[in-house]
RNA sequence: GGGUGCUUAGCUCAGUUGGUUAGAGCGUCUCGUUUACACCGAGAAGGUCGGGGGUUCGAGCCCCUCAGCACCCACCA
């Protein structure tokens, strides 16, 4: 007994802060001052939450699941590191700080305060944001090395970025160009494909026709962009327009000149829709514009006339009735001329189709022709005989060049098909953009003459590209840039390509992809061996987390009461890879408990016994035995499910033998045993140990109480050290069996809890006299007599645990018909089982056919049956006579 | 239009390569302060694994089909 004082409640908030900022302080967060020798790196860049705003659900539970892996693999001896980041996210940020002005009364923020003016209100609100949501990161007990703390926007990320892209552009693989991108009026800015949110709406689909003399009748959503119609496409094969192909009309649409439309064939044209004619409208369509280009290599150009401005207004091209109208305005006066002028050729119908709109600032997506930096897929690759596109493909399938250790792996497997999906269908992607919180364009212009240079050229008279470079482009370069890339360091050669790392699957195509671009091409390394996607958290009822829902939670007020431990763990258990899975307070609530539960087990060993270090241990006693089984057996499966990122059953295999078999069992009968100290002592060390990853400040901390000087955050991981013990888990089963079956009478005849009962067990073995006095203690019996036959005793309650009768001598309290009715039912159900066993055995298929293994199994269970029916029947008989 | 996932106890979810009588947590019911823990202990009730068909000696698991829910992708103007 030593003289030990622990408050019978775990309290996370006394603990937490001091835990962390002394592991902080111990520098072993920091892979160069791990203890011992570690020859196998593992790395990890962390996910860099974007500075717009605080940490919420869902960087908890991707901080949980990458901080578990982290430490689990620092625990097996691992070189281990863990880069932490933030992001400063271009498009939302801006967006962010713009709304926050404009709410602050300023009518056009970019108008009133100009790029620099502007930029430094956005840096400042990043500024905070970020040293908010980096302590925050902090609170959730991630054990990242802070010496290597990045930015997605600081200097060396900025050389990193004007590298690339200068390397790709050298490569011919970033050009600017002149072509329809997605314009995203209140953003003032382009947008990639991936920006896209698209929203299912009701439109009016109109069918009319340009003029009364032209002969084909088209249909569209936005009649109005027909202003700058300069061609009808057809199906090649349809007869109805055939003989016009190939034709050219004037019609006078209103427009600033008559428009001169030719009839071209395109194979893309569904004849069965709508009229079956297309009109094509080149600047304001993807579509379209590809059609002009058809035309324009086949050596019939149509023209291109944008109707539709930058600021989402009609252009002086649309002529004078709808210039300066926005849109709709225009849509609508167009539609009162062609019906006015009897153009219409049927009633205008409600049809459903889907708009993009821009994800960060919600309006609809105008398709404008542009001047912008692209970055193409499909060029090959100077010197690699390859495209991006096939370096994006190799990455996930054969391995970089066929190699398979240049080959990402991700979970859950169906992930990689969309991945590829996506890879084959990937279009030309649009690098820059119009706001100003970015990475400005490493492009300088002289008139005529452009420089691609990491830095401005040295003489006079060079102007720098107004825009900046999508935010993916720099969170693309994350696992590299981070290691200090393109200086060819010493991280870089040791830890890249990164080991693992973790995301929702909503950036897959964003992030996941153009990482793999981007280090495929810059490194010819694939960014991470492993990628493991986690699905969404969502409320109690099944929905998204969001503003507009109402129904968020700060994971920070949740570690405040219910501590941090108990945050981690019920968003790790339950949640299988790619899947969504629900947070509820009930769940943290239940987290909560275990976590107390482990520091109680821990209160009761370090409180009555004296904690040391047991290198091995000599079981004593079947108790013994047992425990030690299933520690061997849950250290196995653990580090097996931890190997594959199966860390919600981990936690769960982890809870059953903690709760059930460890303190429901194993404790009580210690108690009953005594002299258990080196057992104890032995099992809570390794218990702990296991649980680190999932809970790292609780177990710290009882680690310390334990007397430990080292961090439990560096102990080394628990081998597989006894061995299953099958016969001693088979006879504990029985035992268990016992004792559950005497609680059971007890509790029917209300015998109370805690009183001593006398019992008499017929079905003797060795395990039974030899473990009389642990069913004693467990069960509350006085005295317990074991014979090997015998009829039930007059007045008793009996049970029967497999061939094995146990009675208890329960006079007066007996109601024999209840127990008549149980002991009916519970013969029904054997007989019920008995059947369908003979059924199996009787059938010469199975037999036949089922591995001897099975079929063996089946008669040992139809052995063991009979005998229990043998049982219930001889008591039934006793109770009848 | 193409694709993916889900549907198992009242609720939230597990269920590894098809092999006993399908599991856990929460909730419910009964009882309970025995040298840790009421954030606890003991006991119990509760499921024809979405419907239908098929393959197999054997299906929650494999195949087909239908239904419901969720999500992703797509240039039906």
């Amino acid at each position: 007994m030593r003289d030990k004082e622990m408050p019978k409640a775990y309290d996370p908030k006394a603990h937490e802060d001091a835990v962390y900022a002394a592991w902080e302080a111990s520098g072993l967060f920091n892979p160069d001052k791990l203890p011992g020798e570690r020859k196998e790196a593992f790395s990890i860049a962390m996910a860099p939450p974007n500075v717009t705003g605080v940490l919420h659900l869902g960087h908890a539970l991707e901080d949980s699941l990458t901080d578990a892996m982290v430490r689990y693999q620092r625990m097996c001896g691992k070189k281990t590191l863990y880069i932490p980041g933030t992001d400063h996210a271009a498009i939302p940020t801006q967006a962010k700080v713009e709304k926050m002005l404009m709410k602050e009364g300023m009518k056009n923020p970019r108008q009133e305060l100009g790029r620099e003016g502007l930029v430094e209100k956005i840096r400042t609100f990043a500024e905070q944001s970020r040293v908010t949501i980096l302590s925050q990161v902090k609170k959730m007990g991630a054990s990242c090395d802070w010496s290597r703390l990045a930015y997605t926007f600081d200097v060396s990320r900025n050389a990193a970025v004007n590298e690339l892209f200068r390397r790709m552009y050298n490569d011919g693989l970033i050009y600017r160009g002149y072509r329809v991108v997605n314009w995203s009026t209140k953003g003032q800015s382009t947008c990639s494909d991936d920006e896209i949110v698209h929203v299912e709406r009701t439109s009016i689909l109109y069918t009319f026709k340009y003029s009364k003399d032209f002969p084909i009748a088209i249909a569209s959503t936005q009649p109005e962009t027909k202003l700058g119609d300069t061609a009808v496409a057809v199906h090649p094969d349809d007869v109805r327009y055939q003989k016009y192909i190939g034709q050219t009309f004037t019609v006078d649409v209103g427009a600033a000149a008559p428009r001169n439309i030719r009839v071209i064939a395109d194979e893309g044209v569904d004849p069965k829709f709508g009229t079956g004619a297309l009109g094509v409208t080149p600047a304001h369509s993807a579509i379209d514009f590809s059609m002009y280009e058809k035309q324009k290599a086949k050596g019939e150009p149509i023209e291109i006339i944008p109707v539709i401005g930058t600021n989402g207004c009609m252009t002086e091209e649309a002529g004078k009735s709808y210039q300066g109208l926005v849109v709709e305005e225009a849509r609508g006066r167009f539609v009162s001329w062609l019906q006015s002028e009897g153009l219409m050729v049927k009633e205008p119908e409600e049809i459903v189709q889907n708009v993009g709109t821009s994800d960060r600032y919600g309006d609809v997506i105008e398709a404008l022709p542009m001047t912008q930096w692209w970055l193409d897929v499909n060029k090959e690759i100077p010197g690699r005989g390859k495209t991006l596109r096939d370096l994006m493909r190799e990455a996930v399938t054969t391995g970089l060049g066929g190699d398979g250790n240049q080959k990402v792996t991700i979970t859950p497997e169906r992930c990689t098909k969309m991945y590829l999906d996506r890879v084959e269908n990937l279009r030309d992607w649009c690098l820059s953009r119009q706001i100003w919180w970015g990475h400005r364009i490493p492009v300088w212009y002289r008139g005529e003459e452009i420089f691609v240079g990491n830095e401005a050229p040295a003489v006079e008279g060079w102007e720098q590209d107004p825009d900046t470079l999508d935010t993916w482009f720099s969170s693309g370069s994350w696992t590299f840039s981070t290691l200090g890339w393109p200086e060819a360091t010493k991280e870089l050669k040791e830890f890249h390509p990164t080991t693992w790392i973790t995301m929702g699957y909503e950036i897959l195509y964003l992030w996941l992809m153009r990482m793999i671009l981007m280090s495929t091409y810059a490194l010819e390394q694939i960014p991470f061996k492993d990628a493991y996607i986690h699905g969404l958290l969502r409320d109690q009822h099944g929905v998204k987390f969001s503003k507009s829902a109402g129904n968020g939670i700060d994971p920070i007020e949740v570690i405040e009461n219910y501590g941090c431990d108990a945050l981690r763990l019920s968003v790790t258990s339950g949640n299988t890879p790619g899947n969504d899975s629900r947070f509820s307070m009930e769940k943290v609530e239940s987290a909560r408990n275990f976590v107390n539960k482990l520091w109680n087990i821990s209160r009761f060993i370090l409180t009555t016994t004296t904690w040391h270090h047991v290198e091995s241990v000599q079981p004593k006693t079947m108790a013994d035995q047992w425990i030690l089984s299933r520690y061997e057996s849950t250290v196995v499966n653990v580090t097996k499910l931890m190997e594959s990122y199966d860390f919600s059953l981990a936690t769960e295999v982890l809870r059953e033998f903690t709760w059930s078999d460890f303190a429901d069992w194993y404790l009580e009968m210690a108690k009953v045993e005594q002299g258990k100290d080196e057992m104890l002592s032995y099992l809570l060390e390794r218990i702990l140990k296991l649980w680190h990853p999932f809970l790292p400040f609780v177990t710290e901390v009882i680690w310390k109480e334990m007397g430990n000087t080292e961090f439990l955050m560096i102990a080394p991981w628990p081998k597989s050290e006894s061995g299953i013990n099958e016969g001693a888990e088979k006879d504990m089963k029985l035992i268990q069996d016992v004792i559950t079956t005497i609680r059971n009478l007890r509790a029917e005849y209300v015998v109370e809890p805690g009183k001593m009962i006398d019992a008499t067990i017929v079905g003797a073995s060795a395990v039974l006299e030899e473990q009389a006095y642990v069913i004693k203690g467990l069960a509350r019996v006085g005295s317990l007599t074991i014979q090997t036959s015998g009829e039930k005793p007059e007045g008793s309650a009996a049970a029967t645990v497999g061939s094995t009768q146990i009675y208890l001598p329960l006079a007066g309290l007996v109601d024999l018909q209840k127990e008549s009715l149980r002991l009916t039912k519970e013969l029904d159900e054997v007989n019920g089982y008995l059947a369908s066993l003979a059924a199996k055995l009787n059938n010469q298929e199975f037999v036949g056919k089922a591995p001897a293994q099975v079929v063996q199994k089946m008669r040992t269970n139809l052995v063991e049956a009979e005998a229990r029916k043998a049982s219930i029947t001889s008591q039934l008989a006793a109770i009848q006579k």
